[in-house]
DNA sequence: CATGCAGTTCAAAAAAACTTGAACAAAGCG
DNA sequence: CGCTTTGTTCAAGTTTTTTTGAACTGCATG
């Protein structure tokens, strides 16, 4: 069963363009009881150290697995972070957020470049698309609070 | 400027985990005054033939590009759909449903191998956590008519 | 109805993304 | 300290995805 949770979540990251290594290592979190360490998740999932070591800096980053407290040990375990909101947070934090401002910023760009069109009618059917470039980014900016607001509880 | 624009839907559609042609296809229809004709999709941009077809296939799919009405000519002339809310529409119900609905199939089997669960501590576990998934699809699929009605004006 | 043009298809090539594994760093332990 | 164990890094290898281009379909036109 764990195999086809592990599946589940393996789709659902690569519609979210993630690497498939990051929904095999959160699944497996996901899906067993106790916090897993970094050699468990390369014995139990057949990848290489290197992925899980990469894919766990990746989950920590966006929010969706943290350091389990307080086991008398060595080595770190991790758990998953199983709260909607946060998951989804850390997601437009890490991955939405920074695109939309830099295309905010290449608009600008734009615009400044557009600014300088000779031909008035070009000018005027540049500054109408730019406009509503312009409107959709703003847009985007105020749905992702939105987003948050809604799937938090 | 034009190629800042195209460019800049390149990113955006690679955001979207879309191939770069449709940014390169969808950008430049976007910014040009007339419909474009699949010939001078390749001309402009570089591209091959079959590239601009599949391209512009999936747009039409998604709704963000449609057929020029009425030109005195053989070929076909293509314009883009420029209303946010119709964009999102396409991308939601060809590119997110798809993904959410197996999800759901794939969730139900799963439920149904946990239920044989022999273990009744494990058996609680792995039902709280299928609850949680199924809780996390529903808000998916409530969300997304929520985010078409904001984005839609 | 034959020719030429618009557009599609799909196998192969190219490019991009991801994973691997061996070398390395860091840190605890005896 | 020196050894062992945990975890990181990154160049090279693998896999996946996208693009190309040549062969093909179909239609319109002379």
């Amino acid at each position: 069963m764990q195999r086809e949770v592990v599946d589940f979540f393996v789709d659902g990251v690569k519609v979210l363009g993630l690497p498939r290594s990051l929904g095999e290592i959160y699944g497996l979190l996901f899906i067993t009881t106790a916090p897993l360490s970094l050699d468990d998740l390369v014995r139990d999932l057949g990848i290489s150290k290197g992925s899980a070591s990469q894919g766990l800096r990746m989950l920590r980053t966006l929010g969706a697995v943290r350091e389990a407290a307080g086991n008398g040990d060595r080595r770190t375990y991790y758990e998953p972070a199983v709260d909607l909101k946060k998951l989804v947070g850390g997601f437009i934090r890490e991955q939405v957020r920074p695109h939309l401002d830099s295309g905010k910023i290449k608009l600008r760009f734009i615009a400044e470049t557009a600014s300088l069109t000779a031909d008035p009618v070009d000018k005027e059917f540049f500054n109408d698309r730019i406009e509503r470039l312009e409107s959709w980014m703003k847009r985007g900016g105020q749905v992702l609070p939105m987003l948050q607001k809604i799937l938090g509880q």
